[in-house]
DNA sequence: AAAACATATATGGAAAACCGAATATGCAAA
DNA sequence: TTTGCATATTCGGTTTTCCATATATGTTTT
């Protein structure tokens, strides 16, 4: 019942290959595709504000941010209390313009998220790096 | 038990909006995203090319063609007793552009299946279009 | 150390996707 | 009209995905 295994962190981390099946299975979800094309745009953001944004649970945002990271498609840095996840600088290029050119043709995605997020009060530091 | 409905076509066609996740979701699959690639560069192709080509099954090919479609992403022509499939001409651009820069970084996804086409046998009459 | 907060994960059940096998449809040739 | 071929669809079952609830982990504050 109790985890008795000796590694824990040794739990099917599966850090994709960043295939393009992998790629667009990540995106085929609507919170997940506003949600990357948002942190794009931010640059960073965290759980807590993506949750605010898109007016969902706590643990919806998480589990749908762990896939779009075991995609690959994102990284995260914990900085005090909030981690921040933002797009992975090392994005094969042909994903980046990918996710260039669905940012470009569907900025309605964001729209709304974007603006509950700047109606946000109490948001985290404002990330100045 | 029998179907005794009147109208047999007004079976739900759900000529779907291109949105961005409609998209996504039907190239989220191997076997679709290789199918497409593979009529894309070939101009078009049938049911049965395609299914020599992956050595598949025939419905699983069809139901496939059929997600595809109703994505909006490729069209049919029925030309004598063969149906083909080719890239809906009327696309949006950004999915031009991100099926452009998918199959020039993913050349591989079709190798195989382009090698069996090309060894294919009794392969129907060439399109003269 | 305890309380409070941000985030992650486990669990179980519902919904959807997928598949093979069988069957149906539609066209064409005999 | 019957036969045959290409394609589509249905059916039953299996697997996958998704969500809500509950719980666990890690960090900060007190």
């Amino acid at each position: 019942m109790n985890r008795d295994v000796i590694h824990p962190q040794e739990t099917e981390l599966k850090l994709e290959d960043c295939s393009p099946v992998t790629v667009f299975k990540a995106l085929s979800d609507e919170l997940r595709l506003a949600a990357l094309l948002l942190i794009r745009r931010q640059k960073e953001l965290c759980v807590c504000e993506l949750t605010e944004a898109f007016d969902v649970s706590q643990p919806k945002v998480s589990r749908h941010l762990a896939i779009l990271r075991d995609a690959g498609l994102v990284e995260t840095e914990r900085r005090g209390q909030w981690i921040y996840y933002s797009v992975n600088p090392q994005l094969p290029d042909w994903v980046t313009r990918v996710l260039d050119e669905t940012a470009e043709s569907n900025k309605a995605l964001i729209d709304a998220p974007m603006a509950k997020l700047q109606a946000m009060v109490d948001r985290p530091v404002v990330q100045c790096p």
